[in-house]
RNA sequence: GGUCCCGUGGUGAAGUUGGAGUUCACGCCGCCCUGUCAAGGCGGAGGUCGCGGGUUCAAGUCCCGUCGGGACCGCCA
């Protein structure tokens, strides 16, 4: 399908010259670039429009300024021998004997657009995002994330799903994250909320009987911002019918890989799986950045008749090396280095850090090696692997610390920057159903939302073991950022109840809470499950940016203010009035 | 709620032990310049050193507070 780019204004894009153009007499509408003087009757001027940029020669009489609105026509012609530019694609062409018409003159630019703004205050970035996003980098982004969009909107029509729209306002639901509240103005004192996810929705449909949703959806949350976290966020939602974890995860995939293809144009390999106990055993936390290894190396046997008092009662103890090969400044890491890695696993929970810097024969150097027999020491080395020069990390703890804590020094220490690297895909399967006692509440914390199913085999410990269930629930990974999680969902109201009971949640607060809700599935829910993933995050990765503000056109600060239109602002009391407002005064510090 | 980093002409930076708003690059304005493409040359303008207080003969610099931005922890079922 061919784009038609002429309009009223104009007859080609800029970014489109190329040899093919030459003879033709065009008009071109854009932004000036740079001004190259020469002379009285001699400059080069670069037009940009979206497409990219083309040089115009005028003369040097003509007063157009940096990003000045103008439409040349003008004649396009090869560029003189040697003068070609190789760096652009318009390179090999120029418009010459151009006209001029000045559409809107312009102030200089706070910052320049002909950069990627790297060094520029994001600040003044976001208080001038539309100067901003005429910059080639947020063009790209942005375009990139709707192309993305489109992928997945064919991909999964293709795959038989009907999009629907879910409501944004709704009731409160006080489970989870934090909601934006609307205050009600038919019915002051009440309030809808902001729907953090359409799960609820979702559901419904699949009681509706519309066995395959999905909807590219806004979602909202009142936490707090973070590099990979905004307010408002948008995810693809899905849910479909009559299907097991594998159905689910071989659609979501296919949507994810040709999202991926459109956006890089290779298709990645099948996206792997791991079990959350691997993910945990292997890379100490349940979102493993694939790019590299440094995996965590079981020692707890190596230990298991040890002198060393730290090791002796330890639960689990656990290793990784750093490589001097791969990782050179962090493994020749010196006293200051290692004591702050120190006190950094201690920050994370872990009673210590041992470390050994391996020398020449396996010999160990650390203020441990005494306490630490012949055989231990030959074995530290031979499990991990390490060689002269390398730097072993060891903590002995509960095998969660103890994991959670090298998985938190692996990333540390090796993980590349956003934008290097293979795209590593992973679905991360067999999540348990709950994370834990609460201490105060000596309740089992979810794992996830209420809604997923406990694996089948593990049902019947839901109240006698409840840590040792499975939920139904795995999570989209690539490159150590969690994109999104599912799972299987309970259909089966008894079941729901017991979950709920399990979460210190009786059968008439599941009511009053989720009664809306649950009463359909009285009505015949059928087996479904579903996903979301995030967009923000997918873009951001495939464009190479650490920071999904980079692929939003208009986003909020870490404080959750927009420098551009000063949101949030406040409002007329005559506003709050008709809502039933009152404010309180501000609090005294 | 917490930890850490940053704030100096339009933009980005330097500013030492406290000594005159000092410096550099880009941009801007003017002049010169006929093949540049980050053009080049010459000249010029442009400042509440985020804000408030304190110490001092003297504060961009030291101290306290505050505001704004960023990274992270908590939080994000």
């Amino acid at each position: 399908m061919s784009i038609k780019n002429s309009t009223a204004l104009r007859t080609h894009l800029c970014g489109d010259m190329r040899s093919a153009n030459i003879g033709e007499v065009v008009t071109l509408c854009g932004w000036v670039g740079r001004r190259r003087e020469h002379g009285e009757h001699l400059a080069f001027l670069d037009l940009r429009d979206f497409s990219g940029i083309v040089q115009c020669v005028v003369d040097n009489s003509v007063d157009v300024r940096s990003e000045w609105v103008i439409r040349v026509t003008g004649k396009v012609q090869p560029r003189p021998e040697g003068t070609v530019n190789s760096n652009i694609p318009t390179g090999e062409v120029e418009l010459a004997e151009c006209k001029i018409e000045v559409l809107n003159s312009a102030e200089p630019p706070p910052f320049p657009i002909d950069q990627r703004g790297d060094d520029v205050d994001e600040n003044v970035r976001l208080k001038y995002r539309y100067l901003d996003m005429r910059r080639e980098r947020m063009q790209k982004n942005i375009r990139l994330r709707a192309a993305i969009n489109s992928a997945i909107r064919k991909s999964m029509e293709s795959q038989g799903f009907t999009e629907v729209e879910t409501p944004l306002l709704m009731p409160s639901t006080p489970e989870g994250a934090r909601e934006f509240l609307v205050p009600s103005r038919n019915e002051p004192g009440s309030f809808y909320a902001l729907p953090q996810s359409p799960q609820l929705w979702k559901q419904l449909l699949m009681v509706a009987g519309m066995d395959r949703y999905y909807q590219i959806a806004k979602c909202l949350r009142d936490e707090d911002l973070r590099a990979d976290r905004q307010y408002e966020f948008m995810q693809l939602d899905a849910e479909m019918s009559f299907v097991n974890k594998d159905d689910v995860i071989a659609m979501i995939s296919t949507a994810v890989i040709a999202a991926a293809k459109a956006a890089t144009g290779s298709e990645p390999p099948p996206i792997e799986r791991m079990t959350w106990h691997d993910a945990m055993n292997f890379y100490g936390i349940d979102k493993p950045d694939l790019r590299f290894a440094m995996k965590l190396v079981e020692l707890t046997s190596v230990f298991a008749a040890t002198d060393f008092k730290a090791f002796a009662t330890a639960e689990s103890i656990k290793a990784i090396c750093v490589a001097q090969a791969q990782y050179p400044e962090q493994a020749a890491s010196g006293r200051n280095k290692l004591d702050a890695l120190t006190d950094r696993a201690k920050k994370l929970g872990a009673k210590g850090l041992v470390w050994l810097k391996v020398g020449e024969a396996g010999a160990l150097d650390s203020p441990v090696a005494k306490f630490l027999s012949a055989t231990e020491q030959v074995e530290i080395v031979k499990q991990t692997g390490a060689v002269a020069g390398d730097l072993v990390l060891i903590v002995a703890d509960s095998w969660s610390i103890t994991c959670s804590v090298l998985g938190q020094l692996r990333n540390d220490l090796g993980r590349p920057p956003v934008h290097q690297g293979p795209y590593r895909y992973v679905w991360v399967v067999d999540f348990p159903m709950f994370v834990g006692i609460n201490p105060t509440t000596k309740l089992p914390q979810p794992g996830h939302h209420p809604f997923c199913h406990p694996h089948p085999e593990d049902i019947d410990r839901l109240e006698s073991d409840p840590l040792s269930v499975r939920a139904l629930a795995y999570d989209l990974v690539l490159n150590g950022w969690e994109l999104g999680s599912g799972s299987i969902r309970i259909h089966e109201p008894e079941l729901q109840r017991r979950v709920f009971r399990q979460l210190g949640i009786s059968d008439e607060d599941a009511d009053h809470r989720f009664g809306f809700f649950l009463q359909p599935f009285k009505y015949g829910a059928p087996p479904h499950g579903g996903f979301a993933f995030g967009i923000d995050r997918l873009t951001a990765i495939l464009a190479g940016e650490d920071n999904i503000r980079e692929v939003i056109a208009f986003p909020k600060t870490q404080s959750g203010s927009d420098p551009m239109t000063n949101a949030p602002t406040n409002v007329e009391s005559a506003q709050l009035t008709e809502l039933g407002i009152r404010l309180l005064p501000p609090p005294i510090k």
